[in-house]
DNA sequence: ATGCCAATGTTAACGGCGTTAACTTCGGCA
DNA sequence: TGCCGAAGTTAACGCCGTTAACATTGGCAT
């Protein structure tokens, strides 16, 4: 449908880009159907032509924020399995400390239940998905442990989220010291999770 | 101030213990202090007697969670290092499973930035202190590396935290596996971290 | 070319919320 | 005994999400 003095017409997408906008900003809880709408020049309800209801909206807003962290973990190096293992992590840490916001909303949690959104799932599964193959093939060039695929990934998910996740809330030492911090932290655990005797055979 | 037909005499207390047992329940996006009252038999605006506003109501409520948690956390056995490390991992993860909504709000970020509330820094300070004085022991003990204190400390409360959420939001396989999966994972960073050859010495 | 229909807007309204201002009650202390 | 400050009250403001009922309009089938 084409834009008129009546219709919109790209309504969808604009609502989009501004509420995301907001939330990289101010938080998800800044985000208002009304003042959006105002904001966009439209009245209220024509947002829920395009969005369900708040919630969903949000849950939009989240899926756009693990496409794009799964794209920056897609784009680290993986020629060597440390150097892959810890610029995911880098990578990961980073993301979350560019978009805080953004960050807290994708694994909010309290917003977002898992299960009512399932493209949303799918979104951070596929985030997720980029880490699992980094460790499996890690595993596959005998550079890690052979423990069970689950308990590596879950790991290594589990420290760069609980890393983001205190860094951005302020629980950790200054910034400035931060990327070190990251990669001392992922230097840690890779030693505990490597192969005893290992210089990665370059394939 | 006693109680009468007029002068509640305990709505502080009351207030908390019901407001409590909602985000238990129901999470803190379910706390709203006009049902809160109601459900008291008082009229909203008492409440503000007692509290600045929502947010101080939520604060206060996050500051006894630290404290059932840091309760927690102490009550683990230090006379092993290595157990008492992975010891106090489990307690950790034990808390956010049996108390998932409590520990989304003291960890939210969103609802109750840094800063905001000093009490609230402060008393998620004295749980964090646990973990850390747990780790210096440990390489006070000639356990652990010698690495920076900051790193290791920051390294397992990461672990732990991004373990936590990660299970309470559903990311992680069934709960069933749940135990072990801590364990496991807790100490595979604790092979990275421990000082090598080494059998604890037991003082 | 025309007429209709589905998509996309609109206005009006309901009930809930956090918060503040102005007033009332009442126990304990001078 | 009197009064004052702590702790309660009612009334009101402006926001919010959401739904019902109605209006516009572009494109497709006739």
């Amino acid at each position: 449908m084409a834009r008129t003095a009546y219709h919109h017409g790209d309504l969808y997408q604009q609502a989009h880009e501004q509420a995301l906008a907001i939330v990289r900003e101010q938080g998800d809880s800044a985000i208002s159907l009304r003042a959006l709408a105002r904001q966009i020049g439209v009245s209220t309800p024509a947002l829920y032509r395009h969005y369900a209801d708040r919630e969903s909206l949000l849950a939009e807003l989240a899926i756009s924020g693990f496409q794009t962290l799964r794209q920056h973990l897609l784009a680290v190096d993986q020629q060597d399995s440390r150097s892959a293992l810890i610029g995911i992590g880098l990578a990961y840490v980073a993301f979350a400390r560019e978009e805080p916001n953004l960050y807290r909303l994708m694994f909010g949690g309290r917003v977002l239940p898992r299960g009512a959104h399932p493209r949303l799932d799918q979104a951070g599964l596929a985030a997720f998905q980029v880490l699992e193959d980094t460790v499996a093939n890690g595993q596959q060039r005998g550079y890690l442990k052979a423990a069970p695929l689950a308990l590596l990934t879950a790991a290594a998910w589990s420290l760069v989220h609980g890393l983001s996740q205190l860094t951005i809330d302020g629980h950790l030492p200054g910034p400035d010291t931060e990327p070190q911090l990251a990669a001392g932290i992922t230097a840690l655990l890779l030693d505990g999770s490597i192969e005893r005797s290992n210089k990665e055979p370059t394939p």
